[in-house]
DNA sequence: GTTTGTGTTTAGAATATTTCGAACATACTG
DNA sequence: CAGTATGTTCGAAATATTCTAAACACAAAC
């Protein structure tokens, strides 16, 4: 690799993964330094690179890899695991957008599902305190549904538009 | 506000805040209370109700606040703060989108551009490693500038379809 | 103009996360 | 089977983050 390009590259791309929500720092160091490689790299050769211990190398690198982002390949002459750069990026959004937004948005529901019910304990639904606070959760849930559904739809390859997810008021959101 | 429901939904929304690396557990418990709070609340009663200090609720609400999450209304009798939360979720996604995603997405490009400079002063254009550095960094400033595009559409009220952000081949990204 | 009520800043304590090196486990080599 | 090369796990050290209480700043009240 172009060695002062590298470390431009470096630092960008941690400074970006950091900030990413989703990976860390180094992580964003670790990929930078295997997209500009051409041939697959070895664990230690990573660790010398980056100035850091293998098994810091070994923890971090497993999520690059769970996300997709790096594969680990197997190298005819060596013993050594190697890992490369994946190129498809949208394999990896598509795998972010899974497993971390709409996880997260599915959290959302469940909570409001759980405090409704939770609520349904404590108070009749006539009291007016109870009536706001699940309209209130109603409201939420709907959102996250609705976003959750877009993303659905998103991942599957449909075209996603805003006022589908957004303007319509509630029914038109039905499973069928 | 119920009092046990009130516990799991904070509770909840702490968890989503958390994972959601945008925001953090507290400011997702601060937006839970506030959530389901009728009437705006100020700083002390949030702090006592989450027993947290006086000044961490400052920071933290000031990040709630900043994505308008919550708002700051005054209370005619009463010469405190007084916060309430905001229910306009698709203005809050808007806003995480252009100033976090599109952030990143700039952020990747930006570090695209720098490197490609870099590298043109070390090495010829036909050195063939240089070549393969160069075709990377392409690769990864078009899937970036497709996304960004895509955001932008969005943001605006467009549908996005992801063969257009990704599907076809370069060309059809160009301005007009 | 002093006092009182309020939000913010700050310095340090408490807590959580990251990183390291050593110990360990496993699989290949001879 | 003994020995070596390799990745992983573990406990402690280093670092970063979150939180608190006290000091501060500012405005309203008296």
């Amino acid at each position: 690799m172009v060695k002062r390009a590298g470390a431009v590259f470096l630092e960008g791309m941690g400074a970006a993964f950091a900030t990413s929500g989703v990976l860390s720092q180094l992580q964003g160091r670790i990929f930078g330094l295997l997209y500009l490689e051409p041939e697959p790299v070895s664990l230690d050769d990573i660790a010398d690179a980056l100035d850091q211990s293998k098994s810091n190398i070994s923890i971090n690198i497993r999520g690059l890899v769970d996300w997709h982002l790096v594969r680990r390949v197997s190298v005819p002459g060596s013993r050594r695991d190697h890992y490369e750069a994946a190129t498809d990026f949208w394999r990896v959004m598509q795998e972010i957008m899974e497993r971390r937004f709409r996880w997260n948005l599915r959290q959302v529901i469940a909570t409001c599902d759980e405090t409704e019910r939770t609520a349904a304990e404590g108070a009749s639904s006539r009291d007016k305190e109870r009536r706001f606070v699940d309209q209130r959760l109603d409201a939420l849930r709907q959102f996250a549904a609705g976003v959750d559904a877009g993303i659905e739809a998103f991942s599957q390859g449909n075209a996603v538009s805003p006022d589908l997810m957004h303007g319509t008021p509630a029914k038109k959101r039905k499973k069928s």
